[in-house]
DNA sequence: AACACTACTGGTAACGTTTTCAGCTGACCA
DNA sequence: TGGTCAGCTGAAAACGTTACCAGTAGTGTT
C-alpha cells in the first residue's frame, strides 16, 4: 500500500479511502490511486485488514463429518448464504470426535471470526462447553443443544414428527416387532426420534419393544453389527428403522449376509434420503429433510445474530416421509 | 498481552518469548507469566501473529464439489496429515465453478495462506491461471495438469491404467458397443479415461466406438440423460462405463426407467467405490482407488514444498478394478 | 471582506504480535 | 581487580492496515 500511495504521489491514508470506496473520494484521486493499484500489483493483505478493523467477516462452520452428504449439503446451504451476504466461511472437520471439536472451537476463536456455526459431536462433552463459553461470538447450533452459549441461535429438525408417522406406517401394516438404530443418547436427533417412536405405539396403547433399542453411533459397522444381532434374537423384529445413511449402509450389508429379503422377509425404513436409498431395489423407504435448507437456515440466524439482533432464535425445519417399496404388510 | 505483562510486572517481549517456549527464559519468568496468562484470561490473536511472523500455518483447500463423498475424503486424508505437521486447512468450495474457483483463489491468497491444494473446476479456464500466477505460495494440485504455476507438485491417478483394465475386461466378455459417460474434456481424469479406454481397443486391433463416447459433466443429470439417448440408438450399447458416483446415479435412474436389467440386459462399470455400488442389486463392479490417501500424498507433496523442497514433484497413484456382478457376458 | 461550509487530503496513532538489539546481572577466570 | 561471557530481560521497531483529526482549497453567503 506504501508503494501504491507513492507511486501514486497521495498519502497512505488516500489510498485506503479509495480500498474501502469511502465517499469523501475525488474521481481524480480513485483514477490515480487505481492506476497506481494496477501498476504495482498491489495485493491487499487481509491479516492486517481485519487485524485493524476487529473484524474478519468470516465465519467457522465445525462439521463432525464432511464425508457424510448430509453435512456437506448443510454446509454447501450455509455457504451459498453467507456469500451472499459477504462474509466467507471456512469449513472444518471433527471427525465426530469431541476433542476436536474442542480444538477447533478454540483454533477459529483465535482466529478472530467473526460467528460459528457448529453441530457437535457430543452434546455433553465438557471441553466443548468450556471452549464455547470462551467465545464472545454470535454461534448457531445445528440439530444440537448445548449448554453453554445460551445466546446461541439454533436450528432444529423436526426428527419426532418424521419419526412417528414413519413408526405409525409400520404399526398399520402390522409390525409390532419394529427395531430402532441410532447413535449416541447425548445428540438431539437421537433423542428426539427416539420420542416419536415411542409416541407412535403409545398413541395407540401398544407397549414399546425395548430390547429392540439400539444408541451407539451414525456409522455403517455399527449398523451392521447391531443388524446382526437382532436377527439372531429368538423373536427378531419384522422391520427396523435406520437412524441415518451410514447405519443404512451397515444393516444392508447385515440383511445380505442374513440372506433376508428387504420389504418381503423384513420392512426397513432410513434416515435422509440418499441416491442408494432410491436406487437401491428394492427402493427403500425414507424420513426426509431438505439438508441445504438448514444450511441456509442456520446462515440466516447467524447473519441476523451478526446484524445485532441479540435475541437468539430458533428455527424448526420439518421431515417429511416419502414411502417406498422397503416397507410391507407383516406376514 | 499487554495485560499479562503488568499483571506479571514483565515486559511484553518476555511475554512472547514464553508463549513461544523460547530458549532464553528462566523457569521463575516462565511460571510467572503462566499464572497471570491464565489470571488474565488471556487469548492469543493469530491474526496479529500471522501478520507479523509474516506465516499463517494454514494451508487452503479448494475442493470442485463437496458434497461428493470423493472429494470429501480426499479432503480428510489432507487435513489429517497437515494436522500432525501443525498446519491447519481451511476448506472451501467452488461448486465446479470455475469464478468460484478464481474468488477462492484470490481469497486465500489475500488471507495469506501458506499454501494451497486444489482440483479446478476447469483446466482451461483462464481466470484460474491468471490468479494462481499471482500466487508466490506453493501449490499442489489434485488430478489436474494447468499451465501455470511450473513450480507446482501434483497428485494424479492413473486413470488410464484402471480404465484400460475395466474395458478389456468388458471386450474379453464378448461386448463391442460399450459407452463411455464422462465429464468435460477439461479435466484430466477424463481425458486420461479416454486414453486407457482407446488403449483397450486397439490392443486388439479393434475400433473405437465413437459414437458411443459422452463427455458432459460429472452430474446425475447428465448421466441420466446420456444414457437414455443410448439406449435409444438404433445399435445401442451392450455395456455402459460411467466415469464417477454422481453419473452413476444418472445411470441406474435411465435404467430403471428403461426397464433393462443389470447384468441381463446390460453390463455396467462405474468410477469410484461408494456404498450404492457395492449396497446395489446386483453389486455394481468399479474402477476404484484410494481416495484419502491422494489426500494424503497431496498434503505431503505440499509439505515437502513448505520445508524448502522448490523442485515440484508427482506422485501417480493406482486405480484397480473390482469386479461385482454388474457384468456379465454378452448375450 | 470576513465568514462558514463543503469537499477533499495528509499525517499519525492505533490494532496485537514478534524480533532485534542493547543492557544488566552474576559467575568464572586470569 | 578487571575482564569476558553466559543467561536473562526490557525497549522499541516493525508487520499492513484503518480511522481519527487537523488542515487546505474552493465555493457561496452575508
Amino acid at each position: 500500500m506504501k508503494d501504491v500511495a507513492a507511486h501514486a504521489g497521495v498519502a497512505l491514508s488516500s489510498v485506503s479511502r479509495v480500498l474501502n470506496n469511502h465517499p469523501d473520494v475525488s474521481e481524480s484521486m480513485r483514477r490515480q490511486v487505481h492506476d497506481a493499484i494496477a501498476a504495482v500489483g498491489y495485493e491487499p493483505n487481509l491479516l492486517a485488514s481485519s487485524l485493524r478493523r476487529g473484524s474478519t467477516n468470516t465465519v467457522g462452520f465445525i462439521a463432525s463429518d464432511i464425508s457424510n452428504p448430509l453435512f456437506a449439503e448443510i454446509a454447501l446451504g450455509a455457504e451459498r448464504r453467507l456469500d451472499e451476504a459477504g462474509y466467507s466461511m471456512v469449513l472444518t472437520n471433527s471427525e465426530g470426535n469431541p476433542e476436536r471439536d474442542e480444538a477447533m472451537i478454540r483454533l477459529l476463536r483465535r482466529r478472530r471470526i467473526d460467528g460459528l456455526i457448529l453441530s457437535v459431536a457430543d452434546e455433553s462433552w465438557q471441553g466443548t462447553a468450556v471452549e464455547l463459553s470462551k467465545l464472545a461470538e454470535p454461534v448457531v447450533l445445528i440439530d444440537r443443544e448445548v449448554s453453554e452459549p445460551q445466546t446461541a441461535s439454533a436450528v432444529f429438525t423436526n426428527h419426532a414428527d418424521g419419526m412417528q408417522l414413519a413408526c405409525d406406517h409400520l404399526l398399520e401394516l402390522g409390525h409390532r416387532r419394529i427395531a430402532l438404530l441410532s447413535g449416541a443418547r447425548s445428540l438431539r436427533p437421537v433423542r428426539e426420534r427416539l420420542r416419536g417412536f415411542q409416541a407412535a405405539f403409545e398413541a395407540r396403547g401398544l407397549e414399546v419393544p425395548e430390547d429392540l433399542l439400539r444408541f451407539g453411533s451414525f456409522s455403517a459397522p455399527f449398523g451392521r453389527q447391531a443388524t446382526t444381532e437382532l436377527l439372531a434374537l429368538d423373536d427378531p423384529p419384522s422391520a427396523i428403522v435406520a437412524g441415518g445413511n451410514l447405519l443404512l449402509t451397515g444393516v444392508l450389508r447385515a440383511l445380505r449376509e442374513a440372506h433376508r429379503s428387504l420389504g418381503d422377509d423384513i420392512s426397513l425404513i432410513s434416515c435422509d434420503d440418499v441416491p442408494l436409498a432410491e436406487l437401491h431395489s428394492p427402493p427403500i423407504s425414507v424420513i426426509d429433510r431438505d439438508a441445504v435448507q438448514m444450511g441456509e437456515a442456520a446462515a440466516s440466524l447467524l447473519l441476523d445474530l451478526l446484524a445485532g439482533g441479540n435475541r437468539p432464535r430458533i428455527a424448526e425445519l420439518p421431515t417429511k416421509l416419502v414411502l417406498r417399496e422397503s416397507t410391507s404388510r407383516r406376514r
